[in-house]
DNA sequence: TTCCTACTAAGTGTTTACCCTTATATCTTC
DNA sequence: GAAGATATAAGGGTAAACACTTAGTAGGAA
């Protein structure tokens, strides 16, 4: 049987060494290339065509949506896992719009892993447990072919507005409701009204997590420790 | 030849799971339990004694210096090896202070940490090149024993105390005080203490702005894309 | 011992955030 | 002109954060 042809894009070099050790030790799969940088992911996919890329999401210099999406261009029949430590629905879908046929986040069991591989390479979509947890349908998503891979991919600050923007930059200062409308000029209340709102849109419920998430997508890599 | 019995405590189940396996794959090394959860840390080397213990710094319902500090407590005879995203000074400082005997990141490679753990285990203390380059000096730090170990996990944070910075990180995450006290299993009440006073000592107004100042001193790295 | 710090946790407020709905005016766009 | 999106702002509500106080316990230090 042929083995199963796995680029890994990860950043932090114990966890590829680590990754790439148990995958090819397993006679079912072979890593043909590693990297950390996502450009060279690109590149590489490219020349060597492999049937799976493990895609952590953050990356230098592109982010796994942007590199996930030119990936799609250069070597269309690769498909691309997401693998980050977030469960954040907003980066998962974020990652499936961008082409992404699977998603695991790293509080996934090893065999989650193979898994994941197995039922990529096959044809079908997978998301780790953790994630179905949250509800998550990824069969309620929209096709992703060659005609709208990627167009999704700035959906998250794309679908805000000006004013939104205008709120959020606000909000990731430290600012309360009572000092934009003091600054912006407008009602206490009309901030109100924003605020709900870009959480809703980003899906995220307090203050805290929308300053992650502005500061992930102006390329704030966040760690937890 | 004996193998060396190791403890993995880390909270990332892909990773705690595929560090296991590469690790008994080779026959140095045997781990002989692994765990989330760091209270569960201390209790499983308290019994099983393990001659290494490979310690994320991030962990709950403890932090990685508190477990570690705990554990030369019940089993003096095992070394802690910290483990961590971080290469920050401080929070090395922190480890070695509680009485680890050795700290790698995750940008350490897969031969790096085969090295810190034969080194730790006949009784060098070992960081791994990142921290070298940035100048620290494991052999100039006070002897840590039993006479002095945990003594020096104090205030080179802002002055925040062991809790404080756990609570601290909590909040960081975007979790509110109810979700902390159930994590942490604490009073509300109490984590409202510790907000209030985290608050005060770093002269911040609110959870953003907190989150802002302790990105701004560690943990988040700035990439342009 | 006494002193000090850290951690715990209660009480009692005020303020802010967040949720949801309704509504008006303006603007583009089909 | 109708439809849709945007910005505005109000009311009414719950939940959470924040402010301040008191107080018991535990441990180490003087």
């Amino acid at each position: 049987m042929e083995k199963i042809r796995i680029l890994i894009a990860e950043d932090h070099k114990l966890i590829r060494e680590t990754w790439t050790f148990i995958l090819n030790t397993d006679s079912r799969f072979t890593v043909v290339a590693s990297c950390s940088d996502s450009s060279e992911a690109v590149e590489i996919a490219a020349i060597k065509n492999p049937e799976i890329v493990l895609m952590d999401i953050n990356m230098m210099p592109l982010n796994g949506f942007e590199a996930t999406a030119r990936l799609a261009i250069v070597s269309p029949e690769t498909k691309v896992i997401g693998l980050s430590f977030y469960s954040e629905l907003l980066f998962v879908k974020k990652m499936f719009a961008a082409g992404a046929k699977g998603y695991i986040t790293k509080n996934s069991g090893r065999e989650e892993m193979y898994e994941a591989i197995l039922a990529v390479h096959s044809g079908d979509l997978y998301v780790c447990e953790e994630i179905l947890k949250q509800g998550f349908d990824v069969h309620a998503l929209p096709v992703m072919d060659s005609s709208n891979i990627g167009t999704l991919t700035d959906n998250s600050m794309g679908s805000l507005t000006n004013k939104e923007i205008q709120i959020s930059q606000c909000i990731r200062q430290g600012l309360r409701s009572k000092d934009i409308a003091g600054r912006l000029s407008i009602s206490i209340k009309t901030v109100e009204v924003h605020r709900h709102n870009i959480l809703r849109k980003l899906q995220v419920r307090n203050s805290v997590s929308l300053v992650n998430v502005l500061n992930s997508k102006n390329g704030y890599v966040k760690y937890s420790f």
